[in-house]
DNA sequence: ACCTGAACACCGTTCAAGT
DNA sequence: ACCTGAACACCGTTCAAGT
């Protein structure tokens, strides 16, 4: 309800706040986070880096805008189900809305969105364990620990898949070192640690946090 | 064991890799990641910003350096106790060393040190894991799920804490976007979510990790 | 060997002026 | 009303040249 979304007489409006944020996620998908600058992302809409800046304040605001929008393609899980299978549906739709969007956690990690997207996924996790018959303070630090492993794990996966295509590149080097050394547990598992199968290791995660909740539930009962 | 480093005939250097990294910890005490440069750091060092190029390839590596740096001040919990209080310790000493420097999550999860304060970390944790009989590919795991969580936790600690002193600044935000919309779960738990009260935060998503580590412990025997 | 000086190729942001 | 052009105050990084 402001000056720049009000449409009226005069030249139309080459930029607004949709599309740019739109562009904005292609750019990224693109090229990546550190290659997303105000001139490229003005470059690829036809215009100045100034005339950006009718739409978003600074560019904090234009990645919160993009950190919302990317939730909005959160797959909302099933509403039937008991609380721990809907909880869980939720936190995999979270990992893989950030995954879509090239360093999605590194964008979501740097934004506090107040959206209706962020705050329909945190009302819905708190939610289902409120109906569930866990208390307030419960639910909302279930929340809290269930976003923040989501949130690390994804920066992680999308840090070690980011380079190239495929192959890791650290984990050459994180090889090297741990052999070079003296680290006999993780020399070890070092097979495990450097295996891409992240989804494996966000389920085991999961599963932590939502076991341990089922055992909190029991003990409150 | 290369040319920087080796003392040698000649004017005594200004600037080493040690002291550099402690500079550079210093300046992010005092004005935070955004403002840690490398011009301000050479200011800071009475040098000109090309200098710090012979002791550090890239910004990148000074910020890896930095982050293994911060880990050297984990405390290292006590040896004795059971497998789930050690590791409970040691997730603890991480948050601790990470909250013990202004924007040090942001600097830890923006590199992967493969420096031997990170990777005797990683093996003390898959150490006390393996030693109370978990086997190789849950022990792994356990360390990925813990650090993501803490690391992630201690993002939004962080970020929560940033600006100004106390007051989180995006708490009012918040409360006012919750309450102009319509998410009643959000509402109920409002005054939990954007409480202060971290370590609470902390030990309770801690906890549920455990908590899910015993339980999936005495199905597995 | 270690550092300076100066440059290169950029940034985010602002704002008078044009249309 | 919407955007341009140009500027301001910076960045990270490189590298010949000095000492």
């Amino acid at each position: 309800m402001s000056s720049p979304s009000t449409p009226t007489r005069g030249r139309p409006a080459r930029l607004d706040q949709a599309r740019t944020i739109e562009t904005a996620l292609e750019l990224l998908d693109e090229s990546g986070l550190d290659a997303l600058t105000m001139r490229r992302l003005a470059d690829a809409m036809g215009v100045q880096a100034g005339a950006l800046y009718r739409y978003f304040a600074t560019k904090q605001d234009l990645l919160t805008a993009m950190a919302e929008r990317m939730l909005a393609d959160v797959i909302p899980p099933a509403e039937d189900g008991n609380w721990s299978e809907r909880l869980t549906g939720l936190a995999r739709s979270m990992r893989t809305a950030l995954l879509a969007h090239r360093d999605g956690a590194r964008v979501y990690a740097g934004t506090h969105s107040t959206g209706a997207n962020t705050l329909g996924f945190a009302d819905a996790v708190i939610g289902v364990l409120r109906e569930a018959g866990f208390g307030d303070e419960d639910a909302a630090r279930t929340l809290l620990a269930v976003a923040n492993f989501t949130l690390g794990h994804t920066l992680e996966e999308q840090a070690a898949l980011q380079p190239g295509n495929e192959a890791p590149a650290d984990a050459g080097r994180l090889h090297e070192a741990v052999t070079a050394g003296t680290y006999p547990h993780l020399t070890a598992t070092l097979p495990v640690l450097t295996s891409t199968d992240f989804t494996a290791h966000f389920e085991f995660g999961l599963r932590l946090l939502v076991e341990g909740l089922k055992v909190h539930r029991e003990r409150q009962a």
